[in-house]
DNA sequence: TATGAATGAGACTTCATTCAT
DNA sequence: GATGAATGAAGTCTCATTCAT
């Protein structure tokens, strides 16, 4: 029978990683509905209410896990990996490499990332961070399109069909990640068509 | 307050189908979980017992809806689309022109096919059907780029990579529909590139 | 699609005959509680709203069910296997007889009689049922214990010894019932015991 | 209205064994089937759902009760009643004794196992309960005749009947205790017969 | 900090029953 | 006499959450 007050190998941050890593997986696994705060407790070998000393409602936990895959993801892997290029095909270029290796490196981080799209719709408890992620997202586009028709690889007529292509892509990509050697073969794919068409546009007018 | 018992004007078909498509719309904005008997009651105006005179469970309500989308997308829209092209550049025109026409056409179908992706993965139930659709889509695109490879627009060496980039590509535009602008725009964007690309793979060797 | 009005084969008596006798099987094995008007209904092949055509309610019909075995058991079976009989051995002997020829005759009656016995303590809708059996029961119970002190087998001291024991035998006949070879074989060494023990009560003083 | 959380005075081994107690009452009065949740919750005073908190199902709060009964009849009655004995009138003199001694000391494990005989042949989820007793009570009774074939007391050639006897008895005497004076008269009626009855097997030859 | 006891809302579903046809 | 369409009550059970300990 479990002794009650505070365990003497209590670590609040140890367990508060340990809950946040069940929950990335989870809601991933299962979406924000079907995630149980019993389902959390069982994998981080708790009692469900002992969640509520770090997190005061499901939708709270949801936002801290979204925050951390978004710092990972979009601080941790893309923009280091762009800084430094120079032409628009290189960033693109980089971008998709990122995408490979985020996948392989932390997949849950991006599954989480391919469910957020639709579960940040769909409860409306969760619609401010539905925001957030596409907006940034679509920055990052405009940056990357811009630089390219700054370079002159790009013509300014294609500019909003590029970035919707781009964001096309992206989402494509988050979405097949599930399978990693169709997201791989799609990468490799698309980086070298865009080598091909990053010259294109200029000259098709 | 309704009176109990048969309503004068009441017709099973009528009602099906008002149950089926308040479905769709629920399905596809707020996902199967979240989509409750009793939402579905209160908008087609019946009481949540009423329901199941014509679907013995929410599963089945599901899967009838499945049924309906998968059967307006590709055999009422995608095969028509494509038939009667005889390249691979054609095919795949026609094929993306087809995506935007059921965009605006039927938005209920693509959104509800971007939801299912998600639903029959997460839920056992469901499980049946996830195997379906992409199986069939698969299908289809190794027709369409065995195509491309017999009429020599294509290199059997990129094969595999090119069924990955229209997977990718279709479950992108699946889930970006629910912004048409965006869509649209990438759609007509890819049109082009792949008009392009068409030819490049052989002297790209 | 079946037509709607009235089948041109429709025969009432019939059919209510058909219902009486699925609801006898069904409350039999199932119980009051258990048995629903979908199931009677898929059994007599009809849909459920047409059972009430004949009987207004479960508990009527269940009423109607009840009605038809203890007139099948009762006056059907019992009361004419003991009569012509003259002394209380004999009638006794007669009475278990006739226990186990309804048992293998009309074994769905026995059953249903096992069941009446709690199904009838157990709703309230049915309280009325409760009493009748029982009570008639003891009646006959009475007469027979009472030609025995008239005859002289038995001994006025015992009369209510002797009641007790006759209903306890019995509801133990009807609730093994379902086990024939049981009921046979307790009936036989019953009988067997009733002989001696007919002559003992006066000499046991 | 109650108050969120937990009670001040919020014991679970008490609150079990209330639970318990009124399922024992509820299971023995209504059935399996017409008991519900909402009921037991009523008699406890606690809400619906608070008794999921102790039994996981309805079919396992069931099952608690009907061990809870088989322990406190079978080990805590009957078998200390038979022990010591040593000859087939004896035992069975003390078999019946002791079943008088619980209905009146624990009434409502009597009524309780009466019920159980139908309701555990009724609902499938209980069915494993309903071999468990049957064979067990069986067994004794073997043991019982068996030791009157060896004593003497009885004739091999009926030990069948014997047995079928003994069941019917015990099962009529369960069936009959909700009345307390029917009961014991048969008992008493029966302890009576018994007494001559051992000795007769043998002679009757 | 953690547990264990409790709640109220609401989920899916079944049931008896009613009424228009 | 039979069906098909509907209802409201109720059933079992799950969930997020709260509070005393």
């Amino acid at each position: 029978m479990p002794r009650l007050g505070r365990p003497t190998d209590a670590h609040g941050d140890a367990t508060r990683a340990r809950i946040l890593t069940a929950a990335r997986t989870a809601f991933s696994d299962l979406g924000y509905a079907a995630t149980t705060y019993r389902l959390l407790a069982e994998r981080t070998g708790l009692a469900p209410s002992a969640l509520y000393n770090y997190f005061a409602s499901k939708a709270d936990l949801y936002r801290a896990v979204h925050a951390d895959v978004q710092l990972e993801n979009y601080a941790g892997s893309i923009l280091p990996a762009i800084s430094g290029t120079e032409t628009f095909a290189d960033r693109v270029d980089r971008l998709l490499e990122s995408f490979v290796a985020m996948n392989s490196k932390l997949p849950e981080a991006a599954r989480f990332q391919a469910a957020a799209r639709t579960d940040t719709a769909r409860h409306s408890e969760l619609a401010s961070l539905g925001e957030a992620l596409p907006t940034q997202r679509r920055l990052l586009f405009e940056e990357i399109v811009d630089l390219g028709i700054a370079t002159g690889e790009l013509s300014n007529d294609h500019r909003h069909e590029l970035l919707a292509m781009l964001e096309t892509l992206t989402v494509g990509l988050i979405n097949v990640s599930a399978e990693p050697d169709v997201h791989r073969a799609a990468v490799s794919g698309f980086r070298r068509a865009i080598t091909r068409l990053s010259s294109y546009t200029n000259e098709a007018k």
